[in-house]
DNA sequence: GATGAATGAGTGTTCATTCAT
DNA sequence: TATGAATGAACACTCATTCAT
């Protein structure tokens, strides 16, 4: 499904998907601490309990780490995404309900969000067009949502009116992470929440 | 007025700001493209038309033209910002007049705002406050144009809303250089003006 | 017992020592030839058959080589200073003898012992006192031998006399090897240990 | 008189002296403080008030300033030194009363003293033997002394005696400065100079 | 499959020295 | 004579990666 293979000298597969969640996990701790850059693969070796030869087994270099490091926090954000947004009542209840829920996932996930939004750029021009294809899924989730609610007959955007209203809700998202210095700092997320939403659906001058 | 001094061998002031207006120059366009940890100190002294040790009359450490970069371009993005703004009319229309010009700004500055929120982070714990500080200031720009709005009656938008909806300007202007290569493959500037100052002012709802 | 721990990169114990000794034997042959800060670390793992990665897997930084190298010429000279001195006679004979084996050691060890007294001063104030520490142990063999004989009789010294005399042993043995320019051109070793024995015991009026 | 010629850009002989003179002493307790090798020479211009293209302009490299620093050194030793036995009274009382001025000398000028000893080892070959020399020249003071006590019959040395004797005498001035941090500990100027007299004279087993 | 010792190109930084003004 | 900006060779040290065991 569109996944970039990264290549490894072991065969068991099952081995590799374990390995490499520990390896992962290690990295994102330390990204998040020293970023990309300033983290070593010995350090990330010690941290998930291998030698660096056995790091080596799993990766093909450093910056494969990296890729799957990206992958796999996309991967749980949308997994909780989906899980949170399923089922849920229709119109415009719906998507307010699924913009709070993806709030509360990207509050939940602030160390892995940060990690993925200060170091994709790192990524190679091999591999940065599977992260971003990731993100790009990721507003298509909130596009369809939109989409859904205006064929309702209950939203009345206009065609190119709905891709920028999701990118403004999936930014808006993630800005309560990486700007938490100046936002966590005057609201609390239930707060931000509110202001958002209200600002989202009815603007500055809407009310 | 609140600046960190960068420290140089040199003692003619003026040489030191316009040799080191070229090492920046030199230093953004490499920066945007390989990054802060991928450019060497002499790269940038090549690029900028010095050696390397004159590079270093002029800091003391890589960090410095960092933190030179991203002074400067807050300088600059601030500088024209407030040149469009000035003097402009009052009201909903002075706002989103403002909106436009900054729109226009980022759009304008694209390297140099790339950098700046990819980089910026690599700023030492020391560094890192003058930076959100300037930040900042260019959120308190739009909070007061807002403010004065409401003070005037034309929006009604509560004490604690007012920062949310600038930090909500600022990003989104920023979105269209950060998200680029998306946003500019479907939208041009123009489009995304309208469409944002439209769903800024009355949400996706207020239509 | 009071040693400074060096930490390697490197688990083997066994491995650490045996290259260690190799590098230090490198180190002592070009801080003898060009002093501590003429000698580069490339030239030290070059001498010592080693990468320049592989050098510093053994050590930390450049210094932790000068005392390495401190470190093993007291442990050699004190070794067979030790094994020369062991079980010999007792009396004036034994203290003569003493000095004599001490001034062959300082005679066979000639360039550890300018490049320890040149160098060591660059250690750092970390370090030194463990090398100064070392210098002392050597005088205080010799006050121990002093104290004995003054004990049994054959030696009228007061208390205050006797660290005096052992430092002039000492440095008498140095004086050897680092004013050798000047000694080693108009004596021999054998009449230079006969002589300082005389002025040692009887002093330039005694006869 | 068997000195080596310093070359220098400014022609003036007495401008010349002016200014070596507060080159050296300013350098003289910067290598007191950091060595030769760790101070730079933007820093020895500073300390005695020059530029660094000044500085360049009264020597040729970094390392006249070492050479002029020993040899100023030197001239003020030694010049103390014939000041305090000059006219002394003949005899042993002489030897005596001249070695007890040294060691005064030698305790007075401890900083110019270390520096001397410490730093010497970093001419180059072809400064080295001046400064050999001078040291030659100190020793020769006191083997003259020594020499016309034995003419007059208060002393019975033999002739290669006599150097040995002499040797003795500076280095154990010196090494009341260089051993510092071990004799000056357990004893005074005054208790070191008798004790060190007692034992030069009649040795240790002497009494 | 696992280990960890070995590698060396590459990095930021320093500093003695020069030379145009 | 005096200045100080410019230079670049040289340095200590790092770290991703390999490969023999």
């Amino acid at each position: 499904m569109g996944k970039k293979e990264v290549p490894s000298l072991v065969k068991d597969e099952k081995l590799i998907q374990r390995r490499r969640e520990e390896m992962v996990k290690a990295a994102v701790s330390l990204f998040k601490e020293n970023g990309f850059h300033r983290t070593t693969t010995r350090e990330i070796a010690k941290a998930s309990g291998f030698s660096i030869g056995t790091l080596y087994e799993y990766i093909r270099s450093k910056e494969d780490i990296l890729y799957l490091v990206c992958d796999s926090i996309y991967d749980g954000v949308k997994l909780r995404l989906q899980q949170d947004i399923n089922g849920e009542d229709s119109g415009i209840q719906g998507v307010e309900r699924a913009i709070a829920a993806y709030f509360k996932v990207m509050d939940d996930m602030q160390d892995e969000v940060l990690v993925m939004y200060q170091e994709a750029k790192s990524l190679s021009h091999e591999a940065l067009p599977y992260v971003l294809k990731k993100e790009l899924e990721m507003t298509a989730i909130f596009e369809e949502l939109l989409f859904k609610v205006v064929k309702q007959g209950e939203l009345h955007l206009s065609e190119n009116e709905i891709p920028a209203a999701a990118h403004n809700i999936v930014i808006l998202g993630q800005m309560w992470t990486f700007r938490r210095w100046a936002l966590q700092k005057i609201y609390t997320l239930e707060e931000y929440t509110q202001l958002q939403l209200q600002q989202l659906l009815y603007g500055i001058k809407g009310a």
